[in-house]
DNA sequence: GGCAAAAGATGACATCTGTCAACTTTCAGA
DNA sequence: TCTGAAAGTTGACAGATGTCATCTTTTGCC
């Protein structure tokens, strides 16, 4: 049904926005660097999939053929750590590459990629990226600023999840899901989580991460209407975070 | 005495061995990539520091001028936490370059950096580095793969402190220790580090992780000799480490 | 060699957190 | 609409960990 709609648009439309260079998200990762001629070669390769909530991109471990462009919806990136607990390292969203990683280190992906709500994604294939990582010096750096930026919230992280107690680390996950993410008309966090990914984001059992969040509800921090959540409270779980 | 000594022989021998590119710790980081025209601008540009054990090399917040890369000891690269304990994010060692994140990122440091044994770093300011960024592709990849893998290691990190024991990081950080420094002749590892020193690698209190290493010692995993430790059965460790 | 400061060590105790088990609610598919 | 599975919830309890206080050892320095 969906593919239906999608060539029907696409006939029309002269697929116009179906090519890269008229795509939006690209203003936001290191693609705006490349030139039109390499731009059009990365269209020409790419390919688009729909994916559906709980739907795998990729497992850890496996050797990566290119990255994922995301166009809409959003993906856990996790590794499943030896006690056999699934540990999420980072969500992403709109716009955001993933596996850039592991093609520039030329390494089978450290981390296994889901999608935790519907999502749309393109697919570039390695060689349309790497061949301009070693001609276009604009986008290499380009690639090595987003890089960048990924490790300093990666140090951010290592030192929320070693020295701040989980009651902290959720409050703060739920900041993020608000700030990141947004909210819905009603004032619900629109990046539904379960409870358990949410534990998973901040490293913790699922009955901790439950009972954390029912305090915080019996506190009026938060509301929740099934498994939709909405901050009530700001402030107070702001200073929470903080330690005080 | 040691200016001296530096003098002397840099005098006698016409200096070469000061020179970028017949310094061995270029050939483990990205400067290996750089053209011999850049090297001699960095050559020409940089400046070499001894810094003594406890020294600081920078300060979290600092804007860094240029980057370091360490000839010779160990750095400490830490970040205070909000409940004001430092969290050791990396360890720097020979041929390591350090603050090439934050230069590349155009931010203030996110790090604080303090040698943990007596260094010598050369000093290479930015626009030695920053210049060859945007004209050598093969520069800038190099740094971009240099930076893939310490987000690769920092992805590991971030599942260690969240899905791991204190002890089972204790007994990691004991092997990463002896894999990445050594042993002395005598056995002992070649890195001294404080007890509050790995307190603060593996995100615990210092009291937690005295208390920890006298119950290895008493199970007979490590010795220890003042503040010299060595590991006599790395097997146990290994074990523990991987939770069995 | 002696002394003060820093580092290391240990006990006591409260609290945080994970685990197991039972139960209820929600939800998707037949 | 029904129903079984998944998700959410809660209680009980043990073990892990942080904190505070005190004491000992080591270290650097005069």
């Amino acid at each position: 049904m969906f593919k239906f709609g999608y060539i029907y648009i696409g006939f029309f439309s002269g697929m116009e926005e179906h090519r890269c260079e008229n795509c939006i998200v690209r203003k936001f990762n290191a693609l705006r660097a490349m030139s039109k001629e390499e731009l059009k070669a990365v269209s020409d390769a790419k390919i688009t999939k729909s994916l559906k909530k709980g739907d795998p991109l990729f497992e850890e471990g496996e050797k990566l053929n290119g990255v994922f462009c995301v166009r809409a919806g959003v993906s856990k990136l996790s590794k499943l750590s030896s006690n056999g607990k699934d540990q999420i390292v980072k969500l992403a969203t709109k716009g955001e590459v993933i596996g850039q990683r592991s093609v520039v280190a030329e390494e089978t992906s450290n981390l296994s990629a889901k999608a935790v709500s519907d999502m749309e994604v393109c697919f570039i294939p390695k060689e349309a990226i790497v061949s301009t990582l070693h001609k276009n010096p604009d986008f290499t750096f380009e690639v090595l600023r987003h890089m960048a930026h990924d490790l300093r919230e990666a140090d951010d992280v290592i030192v929320n999840m070693s020295q701040k107690t989980v009651k902290q680390r959720i409050a703060e996950a739920l900041l993020y899901l608000k700030t990141n993410f947004g909210e819905d008309s009603e004032g619900f966090l629109a990046l539904v989580l379960s409870r358990e990914d949410i534990a998973n984001v901040v490293g913790t059992a699922t009955e901790s991460c439950i009972r954390i969040l029912s305090e915080f509800r019996s506190k009026g921090y938060i509301e929740t209407s099934g498994k939709r959540m909405a901050i009530t409270d700001e402030r107070k779980l702001r200073d929470l975070a903080e330690g005080f």
